[in-house]
Order: C-alpha cells, then sequence, then structure tokens
DNA sequence: TTGTACGCGTTATCAT
DNA sequence: ATGATAACGCGTACAA
C-alpha cells in the first residue's frame, strides 16, 4: 500500500479553493496574478486563504514550475567589510521583490566554489551572483549551460559568463601610486594580505606604476597569504621598513592594512605624512576619522551589490541590460595621510 | 489537455535507476541510507549516477519528505562585524554536513523579522537560529508552533523559545564598568548607538554598577538610535564632553565608538588613558594593535555561532542538548586604555 | 476569466 | 534488502 492521504486539517490551495468556492487553480492565480481574477473571486480567495492561514508550499511550487524564486550569491568571505557592503546592496536591491537570497561562502576557494555552485543548480535558482572572474573551467562550464541571469561582480574582464558589475583592481591601485607620485613620494612600498585575484591584480596595478615611472623594485613589496587584518598591517610594515627603512610612502591593499601601518607609525613615533605616506583602498568608514585621516581609493560596494540584484530582476523580467559590463569605477580619496604639506 | 509528458533527456532517478538495473526507490535509498543496500547494488548506482550526471531534485525531494535540509538564520545586520563572526561560525559548523544556510537580515526590525519568518516557515527549514530574546508576541507563537529546532543567539533570557546560547549584556556591562571603577576612575561617561535590544541591556548593566557605587548621573550618558561607527564615536565623545566636560572615563557599547572616541581624543590633544579612560566593546581585533591599545570586553562571537549551529544539527540528530540555555559568559581585557599607570 | 486533466521527481508505506 | 504503488501540493497547457 502507499502511504495514507493527507490528512483534512492541512490547508493547502485545495481547501482555500473550496472555502472561497472557486477552484484550486484560480486560487492559484490569485498568488500569482492576482490582477487576472475578477475582483470578486481576488476578494473571496483573499479572505478564505487569510481566513485559513494558508502558507503556499515552496516545494510544490517549484517543483511543478520548474523553477524558484531563489537567487544564489557566491562570496569568498563572510568576514570581510568589503563583501558585508556588497551583500547588504544586494539585500536592499532584492528587498520587497519576491525573490530571496541564498548565501555560500566560498572561503577563496574556487574548488569549494565549484561545488557549491553545483549544490546551487540542483535548487535551479532564479539566479546567480558570484564573486569574480577566476572561476574554474568546469565552474565556467556549468554556469555557462545554466539557463538563468548570471552576474559577476567585484571586478571587470573581457569575457563575462553573462553580465559583469566591477571595477577595475588594475587601474585603482594603479591610481593610487600615481598620487603618490604626483605628491612627490618616490620611494613607494606595498602591503598586501590574502592575495586573491583582486588584490593580485593591484600589485599588478603598483607594479606597471611603478614601472612606467622608472622606480620599480622588488624589494618594497611585501605580501603574504594570510588574511587580512589590523594587527597584520603593523607586522607588514614592520616587515617592510626592515628590508627598505628608505621608504617615504606606502600602498597598503585595503585599509585595514593601512590602519595597522598607521599605528605602527605611531609606535615608531614616526609622523604620517611628514616621514610616512600612507595610502588605504576601500574607503572604509573609519578612514576618514582616524587621525590623520587615512587617505583611501573609495570603490563603490553598495552600488555593486545592489546593482547586481537590479540586474538579476531585470533580467528575469526580460529585461537584460543593454550593456552586460558595468564598470562602477573608483576615485582616489586624497586625505592627510599621503598629502605632502605645502 | 494537460502538459507533455517529460522529455527522455532529464535525468532523474528513474533513469539512473534504470541504468543500474534497480527501481527508483533503490536509486534513492543509495542517496539516504546507502548502507541499506547490498555492496553490489550500491556500486551500480553510483556509477550510474555519475555516469548520467544525475542531480537530484531538491524540490521533488522536500515535497515528498515534508521536510528541507535547510537552516534558517535570521540577523538583524550584515554590515555589524559582530554579526560577521556569528555566521562564520554557523557556517562553518555546517559546513561538511547536508544542511545549508538561507539567511535573512531582519534589520533591528521585529515586525520585518516576524514576516521573515513566516517566509521561512513556508519552506519547512530543518532549523532555525534566530537573534535574541526579543520577538514580536506573534512570532513567539509561530516558532513555538514550529516543528524544528530552534536557537536563539547572542542572549541569553529564561525562557527559551526552544534553545539558547549567548551571554548576559547586563553583567558583561557592568563588569566593564566594575573594571573602571577599580582602576579608580569614578566620573565614567557612557556611549551608545543603535540601541538595540541588547545595547539598551549595557545600558542597564551601566546604570545599575554606577547607581551601585552612588555615581549615576544621567548627564553622563549619551546615546542615539543612528548606527554605529568610528566617525560617530568622535561625535557622541564630542557630546558628551560638552555635557559633562569633567569626565574621567568612557564606556563605549562598542569598538567602533571606541575607536572614534580614541580619534577625538587625540585630535583634543587628551592623552589616553591619563587624562581620559576608554573601553569599548566586543574586542574586536582591531582593539589589540591601535595605540594605545584599547581595553574591551571580549565576546564569544565565533563560537556562539559555531555552537548554534552544531546545536541545531545535534537536535536534529535527536541529541538534544542537555542544557536547553547556554551561556558563553565575557572577558574584561584591560588594555592600556583603561589602565591607571602607577 | 475560469476550469479540466495531468505531470513535476521524489519518498513514505506496506509487502515480499 | 528490494520493490510496487500512491501521494506530496502545486502549476502548465489547453479548452471553454
Amino acid at each position: 500500500m502507499a502511504r495514507k492521504p493527507t490528512k483534512p486539517e492541512k490547508i493547502r490551495l485545495t481547501e482555500v479553493a473550496k472555502l472561497a468556492g472557486v477552484s484550486p487553480i484560480t486560487a492559484s492565480r490569485f498568488f500569482r496574478t492576482p490582477e487576472a481574477l475578477s475582483a470578486g473571486k481576488r476578494v473571496r480567495v483573499e479572505s478564505a486563504a487569510r481566513e485559513l492561514g494558508y502558507v503556499p508550499n515552496l516545494a510544490a511550487r517549484a517543483l511543478a514550475s520548474q523553477r524558484t524564486e531563489v537567487i544564489g550569491v557566491l562570496i569568498p568571505s563572510l568576514t570581510n567589510n568589503v563583501f558585508s557592503d556588497v551583500l547588504r546592496g544586494i539585500y536592499d536591491a532584492l528587498d520587497g521583490s519576491r525573490y530571496s537570497i541564498q548565501l555560500a561562502n566560498t572561503r577563496y576557494s574556487i574548488l569549494l566554489e565549484e561545488r557549491l555552485l553545483r549544490l546551487f543548480l540542483a535548487q535551479k535558482p532564479a539566479g546567480l551572483i558570484v564573486t569574480g572572474i577566476n572561476q574554474t573551467a568546469d565552474s565556467r562550464k556549468i554556469m555557462e549551460a545554466v539557463d538563468c541571469p548570471i552576474v559577476q561582480i567585484m571586478e571587470i574582464g573581457p569575457s563575462p559568463v553573462d553580465m559583469m558589475i566591477g571595477f577595475s583592481h588594475f587601474d585603482a591601485s594603479k591610481a593610487a601610486i600615481s598620487h603618490l607620485l604626483e605628491q612627490g613620494y618616490r620611494r613607494i612600498g606595498f602591503l598586501g594580505a590574502r592575495m586573491d585575484p583582486r588584490v593580485q591584480r593591484r600589485l599588478d596595478g603598483y607594479q606597471a606604476a611603478m614601472t612606467e615611472a622608472g622606480l620599480f623594485d622588488q624589494r618594497l613589496i611585501v605580501t603574504t597569504a594570510v588574511p587580512t587584518s589590523v594587527t597584520l598591517g603593523g607586522t607588514l610594515f614592520a616587515d617592510l621598513l626592515s628590508k627598505a627603512p628608505e621608504i617615504e610612502a606606502v600602498f597598503c591593499v585595503n585599509d585595514d592594512l593601512a590602519l595597522g601601518a598607521m599605528f605602527e607609525c605611531k609606535r615608531r613615533h614616526m609622523p604620517v605624512p611628514d616621514q610616512m605616506a600612507i595610502i588605504g583602498f576601500n574607503d572604509l568608514e573609519f578612514v576618514s576619522s582616524s587621525v590623520p585621516p587615512l587617505s583611501s581609493v573609495r570603490t563603490n560596494r553598495y552600488e555593486m551589490g545592489r546593482n547586481a540584484g537590479t540586474m538579476v530582476i531585470e533580467a528575469l523580467e526580460g529585461r537584460r541590460p543593454a550593456q552586460p559590463v558595468v564598470d562602477l569605477g573608483f576615485s582616489v580619496i586624497a586625505r592627510q595621510s599621503s598629502v605632502r604639506k605645502p
């Protein structure tokens, strides 16, 4: 024998329809396209649903319709403030829409990313937001085969899987160095942590700028695979100073490192910027109120997330963007920490 | 007419079963209880699934089994570092398990929380992790009616919906003030932002400690509903100074405010701790490397998330914790910013 | 605008 | 250990 039939207490669409005096499919339509119902039935279904406390069964809906209203989001870190801003943007964009978010943490591993991607696809997501442009070959194949909008965020590159929104980390980094060069600094150090693909591109930008200026010197670069932190900024800066005591300025791949470097300067009674100029990256909230205020490169993280969310929704509604790749740019914010006094 | 029958290309359990020469239900068992299969069939199903690239349909699974393997997580903020640590703990705890996470952002609104809760329940989650103990009456009713493990995190209180893990914000705050009192500070200010329930309880703790010491003075308290930030810490501290210029120490409800206050001291050439002692809350990474190092109250956020995740899983496996309420405690970390020199 | 008929892909239940 | 059958609750396709 098979399983017992549904107990009559359970409140399904059928129960709502019965109470409203309509067929189940009409009740179903009420929840999806209420405007397709006559006013009378609309009211009756609505009150019936309310009276019974009807809760739609999303699994049944997904099975029947072969899709869900879940947008999968793959990011490499939950701790990094950079991603929390992006996430907030995504959540805000999807707020009020019918879509919900499923978030996964790739931990900066493209292999784990691939596994999570497969996991997502088992749920037939309505859309996908993934971080960066360095996926495994298999991930790329999978994404190309999937029939849903996909936005790659944080970076831009030549061949989007579908859509893309971000900025050039290479250019942004180069611009930061240009700023320091314009201020007259010549011996400019580089501090990098984690060294994920985006940080790597910032290093490339640094190298390009320094080489163009005829100032490149491998000794000025200190990097580590260790995750970033303020404390680490101090440590790396100390390393840099011991390797190259003559440096006049330092570019940190993020603001945490920059703050750490600044604290280290303070411990060494090394005035900023008089004896050491510092510029960070991301323009987090705190940099403007530190003493001295820290220069940084502003990136539009919230907007990135917000736009990514919007792009997915619009694509789902059939309105694909004219431009699949959106460059949100950046701006170098020069504050006291990197500005030569007259 | 109804819909067309499934196209033969689609790879379902049926296709796998056919290739393996077993019935669909046997193939189904392979994915759920492989040990219940004979070794031969187990191997055949496995290779058939691999060969066909079978991807299980989670919607069908959820519909048939009436449950999912999704754990819903409700937190008030994505930006606040405090929650990213907790989240990381939850993700780590669930990593490698069959469960995935669905994250929702309540934006510090218990009304929105209630809506999101209802939304989650439509998906029949395997478990639920919610923030705090201040839910709406309806939310509480809903949670009590739901048949899945629920963990309330961040706080502890007398009547858990199901399980609870956190610490007493009241006691932690009181301990911070006790530390300042022990150091000999008497005029101790309070800086608070956001004023969510947990921050409110920290204020209560401050008030209790000060009252017990016979030092309570409403003028020493500066609060705002505005979200916290380093910059805000500076502003609030300036407010406090103008209201009560005689203060010797300040307790900030989080480390961002504390850092902002410290920067403001620096701008005013007010040495810390000689002229102004500062203690923060949460013991974020940066406090130990600032100059001077900032005192703070360490809370075990990662462990909280990690344990919450584990508690849900264990409960799902039938092993409910002996104690439904877990107090993770806290510790006052006294650093230079609040220690009187001898 | 509304309804009919059936399929979505899996698992629960019972039987062998 | 394995299989037959029906049921999970809803949406699609088409007809009226």
